[in-house]
Formats: C-alpha cells, sequence, structure tokens
DNA sequence: ATTAAAAGTTAACGCGCGTAAAGAAATTCG
DNA sequence: CGAATTTCTTTACGCGCGTTAACTTTTAAT
C-alpha cells in the first residue's frame, strides 16, 4: 500500500501524475475530467490513501454538501425509520446528512437548530416538535436555511410542508370501523405534543358527520411524550367511568392505542373483533410495534416512504436552483387490519 | 441589533475593539482572558451575530471537539435511549457529538467508520453490531481514533469496553424465576446478531448450574435485527412441537419476549405469574415497550445510565491525555418484576 | 495535416482562523 | 512607587483546498 503518507492534494497529486486544480476538480465531479486522468487519479487513489479534508473543502465551497434532518423523538421506532429512509435518500444523492433528535425539547431543537446553522448545511428536512416548537425560531432558521417540513406543519413554513392526509385516514377507518361494528368513539391527549392531533380530531368529527354517526370524544390527561403511559392510565380512567359510549375505539395514534391495549389488559377488558370482545381498538400510523401488540393492532399505516421520497425531493429541487412555491403534499394510508377492530 | 453583517473574526474583533488573536483565545476558552476583556467581547456578541467559522476552527486545530456515536440499530427505543443519553453527556463536557446508526447492515457500520475519519473526531463511542461487524475494519479504526466499545463487545478492541454484567442477570432472573415457580427453560435466537446472546445463553447455563437444574434451550431460525418477529415465529413454532420442558421461559432480549408474547395471545397461550396462566415470559434488558406488553413484561433491567457515563467518562480521561489500560466494566441489572413471570 | 475546441498545467490569491513572536500596555505586589 | 508579571496588540505565517487567469498540450473535426 502507501509507502508515503500523503498529507494533502498537493502530494496526492504529484504522486498521481495530475496537477492539483485537475485534482480537485475531480474530487468535485468525477466525470469532469478526461477518462484517461481520471484513470490516473483512481489508480492513485487505490495505491495511497488520502481523502480531501472535509474542513478545507467546506471552508472555501459556497455551498456544503451537508443535510440536516431532525426529527421530534428518536425513541419513537416511527421517527427512526423515516429518519433512516431519509439518511439513505441524501447519501445516494451525494450529500451527508447529519441526525438530530430534539427528545420532545422546545430548547433542544432551538440548540439544534443553532447548532445546523454552524455547519452551514444545503439543505435541512424537519420534523418540527409542532406545538411544542418556538415558532419564531423556526421560522428564523427556515428564512436563512431551505428547509422542507415533514410529519408535523407549522403555519406556512419552509420550502415546503410533506405529510399524512389525516382526513383521508380518518374517512378510510371510520368508514371501515362502521361498516363491521358500532361506530368509533376518538380517543386522544387533551393537551397534545403534536399538531396532527388536532387535525385528527377534526378528520374524525368529519368522517362521522359524512357517515351520519354521532362522535364522541374521549380525553386523556398527561402532557409530553410518553404517549403509550398517557394512553393507558387516560384508558383506565375512561373505562372506569364508562366514558365509551360505543364498544369500538379509535386512538388518535399507535403509541396512544397500545397504552390503550395495556390499560384494557390490566382491567380485564377483553379487545378484538370477535363475538366474544368487549371492545374493538384501532390505531393510527401502522407504529413498527403495532404488529407485536395482543391483540395486534388494527390502524392505517402512514405511507412514509412517500413521505420521506417526496421531502427530500422537494428540497433536492430548490437546492438545485428550482423555484419552489409552498406547498403541502398529503399522502394518503392503507388500512392494516388486524385483530384488535 | 446588527447594523452591519459581521463576516469573519477580524471584523468581529473590530467592533468589539480587542484585537483578533485575544477574540481568538476567548472562543477557545473565555475564562482564558482578562474579566473586563470578556465583558467587551461579550457585549459585541450580543449586539452583533457572530459565530466563529466551525469549518476554519477544525481546520486549523490539531483536534476538533467532534465526538462520533455509534449504534447498530436505532429503531430499537433502547439504542435511542442510550444514544440520547450519551449525546447529552457529550454537549455537557462542551463536545459536539454526532450519531449514526449501523441499521443492522456491515457495510453501512464500515462507511459510518469511514465518513467519522474524515471529520476527525476527538473520539468516539461504539456500540458495534457485533457478530455483524468487520473485525479488522474496527480494529483498524481503534486505531486511529480513541475509540471506547459499549454495549456489544469485540475481544479487545478500544480504549475500553462498557456493558452489562450478563452473568449477573441471569443469576438474578434464574433464582427469582426458580424461587417463584418452575425453573426456566432459554429461548433465543439461532444465529443471533449480537455477540451479548452467547453470553447471555453461557450465563444461564452457568446460573441453572448453581441452582441445581436442568437447562434447556430452544432457539430460533431467522437472521437479521427483527427480533420481535423473530421471537414471534420462533416461538410458535416451538409452542407447536412442545419444546418447553417446563412452564416457564427466559428470553435472552425483551424484543424477542415481545414476540413470544404475541405468538402466546395468537396461539391462545395465557401468559402470567397466576395460577390460571399457562406460561411464564421473562425477558433482559427492561426495553422501553415492555412496560406495556400484555401483560406487562418481567425483565431485567439494563443499568443504560451507568453505562453511557462510564463510557463517556472513560473517552473523556483517554482525550484529555490519560494512559487507559484497556479493561470491561460490566454493570449489574435491577429486576423490574411485572406480571408476565 | 490544419485548426478549433477541450482539457490540462503552472502560478497565484483567498477563505477564516490558529498560533507564534516581539513588543506595548495593564495589572499585581512588595 | 517601581519592578515583576500578566495580558494584549501587531505582525505574520500556515492550514488544505476552491478557483481564476494565462498558457500549453491533447483531442476531435474538417
Amino acid at each position: 500500500m502507501a509507502t508515503v503518507k500523503i498529507r494533502n492534494m498537493e502530494e496526492f497529486a504529484a504522486v498521481s501524475g495530475i496537477s492539483r486544480p485537475t485534482v480537485s476538480k475531480y474530487f468535485n465531479d468525477p466525470e469532469s475530467v478526461r477518462a484517461s486522468t481520471r484513470r490516473k487519479i483512481e489508480e492513485a487513489l487505490e495505491k495511497y490513501e488520502y481523502r480531501p479534508n472535509i474542513y478545507a473543502i467546506n471552508q472555501n465551497r459556497k455551498l456544503t454538501k451537508n443535510i440536516g434532518v431532525i426529527v421530534p423523538f428518536m425513541a419513537d421506532p416511527f421517527f427512526a425509520e423515516i429518519a433512516r429512509n431519509i439518511e439513505q435518500r441524501c447519501i445516494d444523492a451525494g450529500y451527508r446528512p447529519t441526525l438530530y433528535s430534539s427528545h420532545g425539547d422546545q430548547d433542544l431543537e432551538i440548540e439544534i437548530l443553532d447548532s445546523l446553522r454552524s455547519i452551514k448545511p444545503a439543505g435541512v428536512l424537519m420534523a418540527p416538535l409542532g406545538r411544542g416548537s418556538d415558532h419564531s425560531a423556526v421560522a428564523k432558521f427556515c428564512d436563512e436555511i431551505p428547509t422542507v417540513l415533514f410529519d408535523s406543519n407549522i403555519q406556512d413554513l419552509g420550502l415546503a410542508f410533506v405529510g399524512s392526509d389525516n382526513p383521508q385516514f380518518a374517512r378510510h377507518i371510520v368508514d371501515y370501523l362502521c361498516r363491521t361494528g358500532e361506530p368509533p368513539c376518538f380517543f386522544e391527549m387533551k393537551n397534545p405534543a403534536n399538531p396532527n392531533a388536532n387535525k385528527r380530531r377534526q378528520a374524525y368529527l368529519e368522517a362521522m358527520d359524512a357517515v351520519g354517526e354521532e362522535p364522541h370524544i374521549v380525553q386523556s390527561e398527561g402532557e409530553g411524550w410518553s404517549f403509550e403511559e398517557i394512553g393507558r392510565t387516560g384508558a383506565h380512567a375512561a373505562l372506569k367511568q364508562g366514558a365509551f359510549k360505543t364498544n369500538t375505539v379509535l386512538c388518535s395514534n399507535d403509541r396512544l392505542a397500545i397504552g390503550f391495549l395495556t390499560a384494557c389488559y390490566e382491567s380485564g377488558v377483553s379487545v378484538g373483533r370477535s363475538n366474544t370482545s368487549q371492545i374493538r381498538v384501532a390505531g393510527q400510523d401502522d407504529h413498527p410495534f403495532s404488529r407485536f401488540t395482543c391483540p395486534p393492532l388494527t390502524t392505517i399505516a402512514q405511507d412514509y416512504d412517500a413521505v420521506s421520497r417526496h421531502s427530500v425531493d422537494t428540497l433536492f429541487k430548490a437546492i438545485e436552483g428550482a423555484e419552489i412555491t409552498h406547498e403541502s403534499t398529503l399522502f394518503e394510508g392503507k388500512l392494516i387490519m388486524r385483530d384488535s377492530a
């Protein structure tokens, strides 16, 4: 392998027999040099260990190849999955994604934005805390750096918003539940962290109206991102006081539903769609764990592949100079029928 | 606020009335300048928007303040939690952590190491894939950059290893299970991704020997990181052929146990420690979801706070010049009694 | 073969900051 | 108060690479 250690592009250019400006050109785009030149450089690359210093590169380029990816809560596997998906797309496009989680904390979200500024990213993909976000801080950031919001929207901030079509979700699953049994009550947090929650409540109301059923909303106390625990305690309280007017419950999201199922188990309420069951429970999102609840959770799956693809595409188009007029893109969900409803 | 935009430290030094070298000194350590000087600089900092260019800084410093944090599988909330914990400790110590997930993929793990090299980190905290890691690639990396391994060990690589005391885990939970009912069979993957799995099997055998009971091991087919699904299908197969010699099952980890519980539900086997239950199931790790399984999972909790603290401490000591002799530090677990066993 | 176009070379500057040296100014202390 | 000490200022260089300008060589086309 290497006989001498290559310290910089100058030295590497020397051993490859090509001038430094041309080598620099090669690293910015290998296709931009003649095939014979490319071959020489790549032969040297095999022989010697050299990689351009990323700090020197970024200091001199007007724009880095960095992409920031922010999710509100990494310990939620749903966000881990979508982050992974986005990350891979960035890498494939030749960018360098860096992953951040706000961990449900406003101060941390602000710190992340601040930290991102210092790495001068070409663009940012952000799933904001939502209700918990500092609106003006996010607005200011979106103003400085090309940013696409996903999952949860903040007014008209950023280049675009990409998320799920909550009304379609609600129509779809409310339809299903009504066709197969009693109409669903809606179970949610009283003070949800995520603005999607409000849209989902609204969507539920509209969907129930459309099928001509009377809506019933049951709310759980508790704040923060411990949705399962909030769902569990809220369900216990609601079950005890007979808050559900029908035997069917649609939860605002799967994590809440997971806690709900735990409460049902703990209080001896049998869940399922069989005749012997006392209650039916459905969720929304198709959380990675929903397959493994007892009973497995009927839910409506977010098309997170489409969400991540479209988010990334939109950002890259903007980075590459396309004029983007702000728009929201919402993807439909698929019903995942399992045993809980 | 700002009347003019500050472009670099030169300009900022001008408006603050302090020379550039002193300002530079301030940013490296605010305490290193006279109080009156510090005050002047901080007043200017309030008045003008300026932050040193991180690329220029890192180009000139011998050592960056970057810390790499690698976990094998971010969609496992256990790793998300420990990563978060580690991240925070790094920030508190004035470093800049960057988070990576190998997503269970060897090629990606290697890519991450490569990518880390290019940011010239002061140190790295790595939970390797384990069996799935490219030993020589990791070894080479540890040789170049101060690296502490945690969670899963690879021989004697890196500055140190920090993890859990698997034998203690096994003794503790085997003791408990034997005291309260039939001795446990052990349920695990035949081809586990994680080397801890092998240690846990061994620990189970020793613990059973210690209490004078005959061990029984049941293995599930399947590879990769979809532990829940592997646990579920493996449990179905094992239950169908009556593979368990006793009515108690200790799973190698919680995610496997979660799948096991799903299989029990699906095949109508009642789980729990009451007289009416047919089987008892326990896990290991205290996964964030274990509280919410049905029934809630009895398990043994990893002291991930201690693991992350000690990992970070060890790394920082090494970075700050302390001589580290390679050693493994293992933390004990606490029994978490819930309803499944 | 002639020639225009394409791709390479050499030389040089700049990016923003770390850092070192030498001397000036401010502070501390006896 | 003067001397010793600490802290700052000025000046200057270097880090590794992007990039430009002027020129030379190679390639493709007539």
